[in-house]
DNA sequence: TAAATTTTTGACCAACTGGTCAAAGGCAGG
DNA sequence: CCTGCCTTTGACCAGTTGGTCAAAAATTTA
């Protein structure tokens, strides 16, 4: 039945596509689309091609299916963000969340890095749409906060893309850091560093 | 008599050998290295494949000379911090010529970001090596500074990721750095932001 | 100019790629 | 038990991959 299944999916249905999925982020995160290959990831779900294959129409619907997940929750936390709240413990709140995500799923970070990278073939439209409204709405709250005082004058979009850059680095290239922090914890640092900068940034 | 030619270029070497290598920054910056073929890099070159691989050995070589060159220029700017200068001064100059460089050299910063996301498979020894002693060195300099009273209280190192972020975020995702800003120049803004990032956080 | 050397290429190869398919293996309900 | 559907797979395919090689073309040297 499957090939994609849409509707009434079975427990093994289920259980497969997940792991399908999850072997999909692993290998297409490392070595991005077009260097990844279907028996790695077959492999790496532990069955063989032709049954990866029952599951996922070809190797693009994976990593679009991937993609497509992946979208939802790195949006997310950036409508949290409360026009009513605290200024600077609003931003430092979604600081943190980014921060968590790059320590908690560093995978989902660097196969959205590889994507963007490699000029976000898939994603152009969205980037281009849901998100650039999203930080548009955004923009507009932080620049409602400048103007009332309650931070300091800052533009709203290099404000955010310095939170992510800052907060994805420790995801993506989680190799350098570690290569130079040795046996170091980088978040315990990375998350006091944040603060620090935001605050000297923000607070007049 | 190349194959990797090793002293003596002729005139046509030279030229080969660098368009081979200009045409694979373009691919493997983009496309990663099991991403790109040999076919994309001989016909951005504008040569056929044979000949392509009549002057470098492999796939592996043309990428391997890449990283070598790339790193030269990578941890250069490093280098130039000036203990005796004004800390925010070199700080910020340091800063700025890493952004210099991601506005003009976005290519390299993407195969370098590759690089890492991949988990650094051939540049692993020099990121924790040199990379990781010239990042120490630099470290002494700003506690040095901060202990005299010059600057406030940071993490060195974490100053320095970033900086490194903040910079080649805007070479490694221009696209959707561009599908926000639209028509704005990313670079300007840029400049102002890191600039207003590090005064806050640096001058007591 | 002719010989020697360097540069370029078409034809080719074995390994690998994404994907197909018919048939076999499992598993539920009757 | 058996019937019918879901799941799994071995064998296979055409196109692509990195790389080779002998021979032709171009360039340098004598």
């Amino acid at each position: 039945m499957p090939k994609d299944a849409q509707k009434s999916d079975t427990r093994i249905q289920k259980k497969n596509q997940s792991a399908i999925l999850a072997a999909g982020l692993v290998v297409f995160s490392q070595f991005g689309f077009r260097g990844s290959t279907l028996d790695q990831v077959a492999e790496e779900a532990g069955m063989s091609k032709p049954n990866l294959l029952y599951y996922f129409r070809s190797k693009d619907a994976i990593y679009t299916a991937l993609l497509a997940k992946l979208l939802e929750n790195w949006l997310e936390p950036l409508r949290k963000i409360d026009p009513d709240g605290d200024p600077v413990a609003e931003l430092l709140g979604y600081a943190k969340r980014k921060l968590a995500m790059s320590q908690n799923f560093p995978r989902e970070s660097r196969l959205f890095a590889n994507e963007i990278i490699q000029g976000a073939p898939r994603i152009g439209d969205v980037l281009r749409g849901e998100l650039r409204e999203l930080v548009d709405e955004i923009a507009v709250i932080i620049d409602g906060w400048a103007v009332s005082g309650r931070i300091n004058a800052v533009d709203p979009r290099h404000l955010i893309f310095s939170i992510w850059a800052q907060t994805q680095h420790y995801a993506d290239f989680d190799v350098q850091v570690r290569a130079i922090l040795g046996d170091v914890d980088p978040f315990e640092g990375a998350e006091q560093h944040l603060e620090a900068m935001l605050h000297g940034l923000l607070t007049p």
